[in-house]
DNA sequence: CGATCCCCTGTGACTTTTCACAGCTGGCGG
DNA sequence: CCGCCAGCTGTGAAAAGTCACAGGGGATCG
């Protein structure tokens, strides 16, 4: 059903230009889909990377106290080889002490249940894709486990990829929305089609084009859509 | 059990700095899983792009012929969200005269039975990577839908990562007329503009963007300058 | 010679984009 | 609190592009 949202999330991904904006497309992919949080939790070895849009204070915890050892979402994730749901009261079985703690503090954050993805990398890297919310919450990820899939590994690749290599220095910088703008442009749709396909109004579309425009000095889209593919902005 | 393949693929693809490597890592992995070729193909409304490792000739025949619009593995997946296996026997139900001589020729080929990943990507892009064999051939992908999901993921983006330029299936030839008037257009003219530049009437560039257009399948002029930017015709 | 094809041009209706002029909202620093 | 700015939306008119229908002129070929 919320397919427009893993198009969304997909394009966003496609045309994000570092980490900030991947992080900005999950979240919107997060909550499109009824979640409050999602984390990325990538682990090789004793190697741990990890972003999230956990409450920060949570966050903070997570790595200093190495919790990543002991979650039982995590130490599920490396059982199964696929996509899960969790709640607080599903994970309250046989736990050690140390994972109770961890429960009751996440739940002090608000953090009651989700759905988590794991996928295998290079390198022997596990990646953990995670969707949180602070209330019970059906969610379609669950039910479509190679869909789920498919976008955690989306979501990995994409973020790897700006991690490791910072942005690299372009005389001209478009904005997210201004680079999607563009690129549907580029694929021959008109302004009306894109409003309906990044959902916001023709005026929107035309804003974000006119200002793509601007700062490629160009004199209309089709004179930004060249240069922006001649210079590998799309 | 053959996760160690898995691996290794993820890590080839990881450190590959090119498509020739990429090809390399997935035809080895294609082997090590018992299967003879493998073909990647990316389906973007007329846009196609695809690299495999199928005899020389019949991947000719494949492009030339335009066989994606009526391969019923192709069809096949756009049906279904996750991967599936298929036999030349599978396929040989309900199908047009077309596809009849498709499998044949497929057949002759030696192509006789393979399984099919089908993920989403950005922008309406619909990727299908198939690992195909000679003959009848267990395998484990099937079996685990979501790490092929995660699988086809991979290829896809570092496929795409090096893949500077989009082949399109049909190589296009515009003639210099056309080449001129999208040309400058790609510069931002309009077309009273280049009317002037080149000596002629209006309408007569209007003529020549049009079928431009139409020779390479574009919308709108925007489209075609994309297009064209991006195949080096201009 | 007629048939045919390609290149070019005209006309009028219609759609889409561009532009100028405005206004609303929320966040942020003073 | 207030001003400022960035992001978003509205309106209406002018400019540009798209489409359908049509036709002239030159070259080539059977």
């Amino acid at each position: 059903m919320p397919s427009r949202a893993f198009d969304q999330l997909r394009d966003s991904l496609e045309t994000a230009r570092g980490i900030g904006p991947v992080k900005a497309a999950v979240k919107e992919f997060a909550g499109q889909l009824g979640f409050d949080w999602f984390a990325y939790l990538s682990v090789c070895g004793p190697e741990i990377d990890t972003f999230s849009t956990y409450p920060r204070a949570w966050q903070g915890n997570y790595i200093n106290k190495n919790y990543a050892t002991i979650d039982p979402v995590v130490q599920e994730a490396r059982r199964s080889e696929r996509c899960f749901a969790w709640s607080e009261r599903d994970l309250a079985r046989a736990l050690s002490p140390d994972q109770v703690r961890f429960l009751g503090e996440a739940g002090d954050h608000g953090i009651a249940s989700g759905v988590s993805v794991p996928v295998s990398a290079g390198f022997g890297r596990t990646v953990l894709f995670t969707l949180a919310s602070s209330n019970q919450c059906d969610n379609c990820l669950v039910e479509c486990p190679f869909l789920a899939a498919s976008i955690a590994s989306h979501v990995d690749v994409y973020a790897r990829r700006w991690m490791l290599e910072p942005i690299t220095a372009v005389t001209v910088k478009l904005s997210p929305r201004e680079r999607l703008c563009l690129s549907w442009m580029a694929k021959g749709k008109r302004m009306s089609e894109i409003a309906q396909i990044v959902g916001t109004k023709v005026r929107t579309v035309e804003y974000h084009l006119q200002n793509a425009r601007r700062k490629l000095d160009a004199t209309n889209v089709t004179h930004a859509v060249a240069l922006a593919v001649r210079q590998q902005l799309i």
